[in-house]
DNA sequence: GACAACCTACGACCTGCGTCGTAGCATCTT
DNA sequence: AAGATGCTACGACGCAGGTCGTAGGTTGTC
């Protein structure tokens, strides 16, 4: 079976990963001013995160002059998957199917359009599932 | 403004408030039985988990006889929405509508038949919010 | 060459959660 | 009364992730 896909496990992670499936290739000082900075960080805090990016395997890196580059290892597409996937379980939890109508709530609650968005991906799977 | 709602922050705390809600009351060796033993853990620890969700507000206690009982101080309801609702954001991440079919995907993915339950329950969602 | 600036590496601390061990207390049994 | 049993209280540890401080190496400048 295919190894695990690594995922970010925190905010800020996800943060740097976002940052860098954006720009495709950056050292940790780019980073830190896109991510790190904005947020109210500290620069060895965004490095310790690129870090455990690599450490995880989610980013190489590679020399280039004093400093690295980074670059994701993973495409986004990947990576959301089996981060959404793996979330969405805990989130839902034991029982699903009635924790269904929290999660149209929740996504309701976060911005209304969101369920036009959320009602056309819904239709457009079952559609392509009855095509299967 | 509403005092910010209390959730359980892990799977356990989780599965053992749940328990709550459903018997209504329990004691710590009771809630142990259903659910800390079944997943092999040891009393103390749901003991502890107990206490945690004590410290949280989340359940209040009074003694009975030698034991403790326990009881859900907020419904069920409440407290999911509230769990479902700051998980998601978590999940979803800075851009959200683009997430969304990742979330479709992650709901396939873990049953398709959840997909008629989620196209229906965001029908029924926006059919009511059209009337509102 | 000496020094400042820039980066990385390493280690430390804190919090939340799961996990236990142990101690203390009350009750029950013999 | 003495011991066993049942529960709670308290403290400790491990791990993950966010946060920094500091040391040390490389580069660039004077």
């Amino acid at each position: 079976m295919p190894r695990k896909i690594p995922v970010p496990g925190g905010e800020l992670e996800h943060a740097v990963l976002i940052a860098l499936w954006q720009t495709g290739t950056a050292s940790a000082p780019e980073i830190h001013r896109r991510v790190g900075e904005p947020s109210g960080s500290v620069y060895t805090t965004t490095a310790k995160v690129l870090d455990r990016l690599h450490a995880k395997g989610l980013v190489s890196r590679q020399r280039a002059g004093k400093s690295f580059v980074y670059k994701p290892t993973l495409t986004r597409k990947v990576v959301e998957r089996a981060r959404v996937k793996g979330a969405l379980a805990r989130i839902l939890g034991p029982d699903i199917t009635p924790a269904i109508a929290n999660l149209v709530d929740a996504v309701e609650s976060m911005d209304p359009d969101l369920l036009d968005e959320l009602g056309r991906q819904v239709e457009a799977r079952r559609k392509s599932r009855r095509g299967s």
